[in-house]
DNA sequence: CTTGACAATATACAATTGTTCACCTAAACA
DNA sequence: TGTTTAGGTGAACAATTGTATATTGTCAAG
């Protein structure tokens, strides 16, 4: 397959970006808006490049309607009965501070795959995973390198959330009984730190633990 | 809330079901067609109610745009049984810490692959999940109850492998040294079981473990 | 030097699609 | 009995959106 050009690139990253932003697919004008053109049809030009190298599907006449194609090996295998499905997650660049925004790419660093029932991801899209620095968290058997699937929304007492810190994400056990105010809690007895949750961000709930092996 | 009528009930998971099949949202008239309305202002009144009971939100003016608003519960999503599910979970990698003017790079999400068997195209599964019983492999810090994301190939020296004992799938460690026979190896020192390897099958390689929080 | 890809401008057109107004029926309700 | 709510018809309108044609320029390969 021919590879894409990096204009071509960053088509695709848009379109796949507002959709996992928006939950739907760009208009040809708004992808024509984010960059700028004059024209649509500079949009058409890239989209039927897109088509021809066969890593986007359209339907015709049909708005907003895409689809993206993905390689995938296709090794056919029998399945033991309790198998689960599987889905297959990139894995990224580095989010700085704030949530997973704006931004389009900084290229992939690996892939993951997550099994979908094992955590039942309320808001499929908008999750987004982060990976895990130091031993904060061992005593919840997250060792560093773990990757954590996060879900961006309010916590209760007990959850495990992903806490913005000195412009640094880093994983607490969020704690707030009741009468009290809440705190952040490291999971390990040697890191007894604890922090006020005064004026820091909680960016979300953490809901799962992936490692790859 | 309010609870939906058993008509809006239908329009909502048709909806629901067009986005998963299709990968994206159905137009007004698409909806139309699909229940035999006369007129696309039935759909506009279901449509009005859904918003107004806040399980659904819209983009006005915009084509194919809706946004489900899902409640917290993350089992409640009603899917056709020969649905396969699909997540979108984007990934972000961490950042240096210590690195201040490395490369911004400054954090990406990534998209997530998707779909695992949609529509049309069948097998393309190729990794599967499993759930891990029982202790045998706690010193590789994977615990009773967490998933394991299985790749069905050969294996190496040291990969964890989920082999087929005894009509069960359990979870080893394999190895493989030159010159010697290949065995399978619990990772817990009180089950010091080892299994050579002649007639088990080994199903494929465990890429990742996850774990619900 | 020409050919072909890639990229983009400019304008126009037609189909898709969301939206609204007016009006209807049946059941629930109070 | 009047009123509200859910569900629906029909036709028309306007905005959004996909698509086509003609034209310009760059750059690398043959």
């Amino acid at each position: 397959m021919k590879s894409l050009t990096a204009r071509q690139q960053e088509i695709l990253e848009f379109i796949e970006h507002h959709e996992w932003r928006n939950g739907f697919w760009p208009s040809i004008r708004e992808i024509q808006e984010r960059f700028d053109f004059r024209s649509t049809n500079a949009v058409m030009g890239h989209l039927r490049a897109l088509e021809r190298k066969g890593v986007l599907e359209r339907i015709p006449g049909q708005a907003r309607s895409f689809r993206i194609i993905r390689p995938d090996d296709p090794d056919v295998v029998s399945l033991p009965e309790d198998a689960t499905e599987v889905v297959d997650i990139p894995v990224v660049g580095a989010i700085a501070a704030g949530y997973p925004d704006r931004v389009e790419s900084a290229g992939e660093i690996g892939r993951l795959q997550v099994d979908i029932a094992s955590a039942g991801f309320s808001s499929r899209r908008r999750s987004f995973a982060l990976q895990v620095r130091g031993e904060s968290m061992v005593d919840a058997e997250i060792y560093d390198g773990d990757m954590v699937v996060i879900e961006p929304r309010e916590p209760t007492d007990g959850d495990v959330v992903a806490a913005l810190i000195d412009q640094e994400t880093t994983l607490k056990r969020y704690i707030h009984k009741q009468g009290e105010p809440p705190y952040l809690k490291a999971e390990n007895k040697f890191y007894p730190e604890l922090h006020p949750v005064n004026e820091l961000t909680i960016q979300g709930v953490a809901k799962a633990v992936v490692r790859s092996l």
